[in-house]
RNA sequence: GCGCUCGUAGCUCAACGGAUAGAGCACUUGACUACGGAUCAAGAGGUUGCAGGUUCGAAUCCUGCCGAGCGCGCCA
């Protein structure tokens, strides 16, 4: 309507005469501020049960995206200590949008940046090394069972550790330290159904030059100065706050300055979108790393992307269980698995916006009822998978869609549900454009409510010894799409769709 | 002090500037010789924190205020 200066429902009535000609719709109408309703012809929506079921597993999966190369940063948990609470819903929110770009027909590469050089690991080494002599745990050191837990571990395999000098004991236990709990991480992240396609150590870009080389690259495009015998980057040029030292007075790289490597990285490889997922406790890093961009020359729009999410409370007991990193009592990954299941967190950590905070309910989420949002989706699907079990024992296959007649699919709450089906396509290409996993969730619950809504009024096999009808067929067609999509979109948060609850 | 995010039914949360702001739970009333009742039907429940503004149209965009959370190191 702005394009065309006219008001929108004289617009909609142009549309609508023309969709009017078309074979296969019925009745066009103009309401509100210029929808158009459009009603197809009786029986014209029963082909999409028939599309669906052809396209199985891959019906919701689109080209929309198709030519990104996308690089997807999320959880990147220190490997000081477990992945925690805060950390699980991005592992959740994370793996479900690389499951919807990749549906989308997008090249994804999940990746997981650990910190494995700087001061925090020298803090965990030191921890490690105080533990294994019962000391008490350093100033601003990492407390907890686990890191005792480590430190006995690391002595066991290293007998006569205790007697070795106290710099060479911390080399040990720092390259020990971090090997253990990387892998410990990333086994509870397997555990979760997330697995990353590259665990990427920031200890390489040191290595290899990569931080000097980012910041010659820098000095040459004239955005670094020097000042306070410091080395800085003008950020400020580019939107920011203030400027950002890349090299300390004593010479050595910022965090920041790894992490500007680390783009410059990311982009050598080829990849021409870069996704980081943060929480909103770092919210303060994005117009830095937007001006950082900036100075390479790329476009914080197009090559650079932080969806930031805002954190979780796990409730017990009508409380939220308190975390504090000094004290080591903290909710990690395990915990929540132990707490409500995998399908369970998965699910409620995916399907709120990232933008509102969440109350994890641990009585709500391990319910087995429909209060449950999880289990009122899981048992649908259980109930398509027992329709099918049962259409199997009385000798119902699907067969040959050509021998059937979708055009019987015309009761309104058959109607209802094809048009649901047919929405999934576009709610996975929206979600994966908007990063909001979330959505699939919503789509999923609202289809579980029009599947159980046609199944109570609309009776699918036949009953007693009445023969199996052509409509029979067509339901049956029509129930194996429903359980796909469910399937499908169960799938798309990793969430495991059952066929018995 | 400055900045970012959030504020929607009793509760947990949806709503890509568009129709009468929607679901689930909880509450009230119905449907059980049931293809899985772990379901379904109906009802009640709202000044979208407050006040202005932009727009044909605002929960959504802008300004101010109130409230909550989080940031503001040559830490990571």
């Amino acid at each position: 309507a702005g394009q065309a200066r006219r008001p929108p429902r004289e617009v909609a009535e142009l549309i609508a005469a023309r969709l009017r000609e078309h074979d296969g719709v019925a009745t066009v109408e103009v309401a509100g501020p210029g929808f158009l309703n459009i009603r197809l012809a009786e029986g014209a929506l029963g082909n999409i049960a028939r599309t669906v079921v052809e396209a199985g597993s891959h019906y919701g999966h689109t080209d929309t995206l198709a030519g990104q190369r996308i690089n997807l940063e999320f959880v990147s948990a220190n490997p000081t200590g477990p992945v925690h609470l805060g950390s699980v819903r991005w592992a959740a929110v994370g793996d479900a949008m690389a499951r919807l770009l990749l549906a989308s027909g997008a090249d994804v590469t999940r990746e997981y940046y650990f910190n494995d050089a700087g001061a925090q690991i020298d803090r965990f080494a030191e921890s490690l090394y105080a533990a294994s002599r019962s000391e008490p745990v350093p100033e601003d050191g990492y407390a907890g069972a686990y890191v005792t837990e480590i430190a006995d571990r690391i002595t066991a395999g290293h007998p006569g550790l205790v007697a070795e000098p106290r710099e060479k004991a911390l080399e040990v236990f720092r390259r020990e330290g971090i090997t253990l709990m990387m892998d410990e991480i990333r086994t509870s992240l397997e555990r979760f159904g997330v697995v990353f396609d590259v665990y990427f150590p920031e200890r390489d870009l040191h290595e290899r030059g990569r931080l000097t080389e980012a910041v010659e690259r820098l000095r040459e495009l004239g955005h670094v100065y020097q000042a306070e015998d410091a080395v800085w980057l003008r950020t400020t040029d580019f939107g920011d706050d203030k400027d950002r030292v890349l090299l300390r007075r004593d010479g050595r790289p910022t965090y920041f300055c790894a992490d500007v490597a680390y783009y410059l990285d990311k982009r050598s490889r080829g990849f021409d979108r870069v996704i980081i997922v943060l929480g909103a406790d770092h919210h303060g890093y994005v117009g830095r790393m937007r001006a950082m961009v900036a100075c390479f020359g790329d476009d914080p729009d197009q090559t650079l992307e932080i969806p930031l999410g805002q954190l979780v409370n796990l409730i017990r007991d009508g409380q939220p269980v308190r975390m504090s990193k000094r004290h080591g009592t903290v909710v990690t990954l395990e915990d929540v698995v132990e707490a409500v299941g995998v399908d369970a967190a998965r699910y409620a950590l995916a399907r709120s916006s990232m933008d509102s905070t969440i109350d994890l309910d641990v009585d709500l989420w391990t319910r087995r009822s429909s209060d449950n949002p999880v289990f009122y989706v899981q048992y649908a699907h259980a109930r398509l998978a027992s329709l099918r079990r049962n259409a199997v024992d009385l000798g119902l296959e699907l067969g040959d869609a050509d021998s059937v007649d979708f055009g019987l699919l015309t009761h309104e709450r058959e109607g209802d549900l094809l048009r649901a089906l047919g929405d999934f396509p576009r709610v996975v290409s929206g979600a994966a454009e908007l990063r909001a996993p979330h959505r699939v969730a919503r789509y999923l619950e609202e289809l579980a409510g029009t599947y159980h809504r046609f199944y109570d009024v609309c009776r699918v096999l036949p009953q007693g010894d009445e023969p199996a009808t052509p409509l029979t067929s067509a339901r049956l067609w029509l129930c194996e799409a429903a359980r796909l999509v469910l399937a499908n979109g169960l799938d798309l948060l990793g969430v495991t769709a059952p066929e018995r609850m």
